[in-house]
DNA sequence: ATTTATATTCGACAAATGTAAAATAAAAAA
DNA sequence: TTTTTTATTTTACATTTGTCGAATATAAAT
């Protein structure tokens, strides 16, 4: 699996729209959801640095474009969480999530389920 | 808390000398531990960059500038984490530790210290 | 076959980021 | 106090990111 490398903001708000699709998007099916009011033209650029980035194919169809994603979002997720472990956390779970808790982004339910999936992993 | 925003990757670099660093710190103190070949002026243009987004405070002693961390590592690192969190994650902590366990960021032993921390919380 | 509608690409531009040479200022040395 | 050294600031520039208006291409309708 190639390095993922990092994709700046308004494209990672596009591919989490095309990686939760199953299957191959339009841009309309893209516009649809986003919650963005931007033009045609800088969502379809936006479309086309991911292809340049290796993040989606572009298929033409007729006058449509379809895009297929080519780099899993485990993938980009896993390296950004990694990331995220190493840079700020010297790479302790236990840190992060007390990080977590004590900024009050997660409740002591979460940590409860969170001793469950521990206990079966 | 103010809202805490992002910085850039360069300027993240020198906040995590700042932090760890106790009281306020020189550019050269700064420059020792980086393991970046920048010279001279591009570590003092970022460190000036900082200042104006008031993530540090400059005084000039002599013709020595030292600065003063303004914004608490664990403020910017609570935002952080709780961001990825949030856009990656769609707010679920088992999610999260589930993909660094699986990306294999994070070991057993990792989960097993969490657990403890967890017990205790 | 023309005209019309509309999806996509191009070219542009501002702002943010990364990086440093040249200019300036101010302490140290002579 | 003049010169030299060196820290800081200015200016500058390339690249990346965010955002389109205008131009182009192509399917639909007439």
């Amino acid at each position: 699996m190639k390095p993922v490398k990092k994709i700046p903001d308004a494209e990672l708000e596009i591919m989490l729209i095309a990686w939760e699709a199953e299957g191959a998007v339009t841009s309309d099916y893209i516009m649809e959801r986003l919650h963005k009011d931007w033009t045609k033209p800088t969502l379809l650029k936006l479309l086309t640095r991911l292809c340049e980035r290796e993040f989606l194919r572009c298929d033409k169809e007729g006058r449509h474009n379809i895009y297929t994603v080519l780099v899993p979002r485990e993938d980009y997720v896993q390296e950004a969480s990694g990331t995220l472990l190493q840079k700020l956390h010297h790479n302790s779970l236990t840190s992060l999530v007390a990080s977590l808790y004590d900024g009050q982004k997660v409740s002591k339910a979460d940590l409860e389920e969170l001793k469950r999936f521990i206990e079966e992993a």
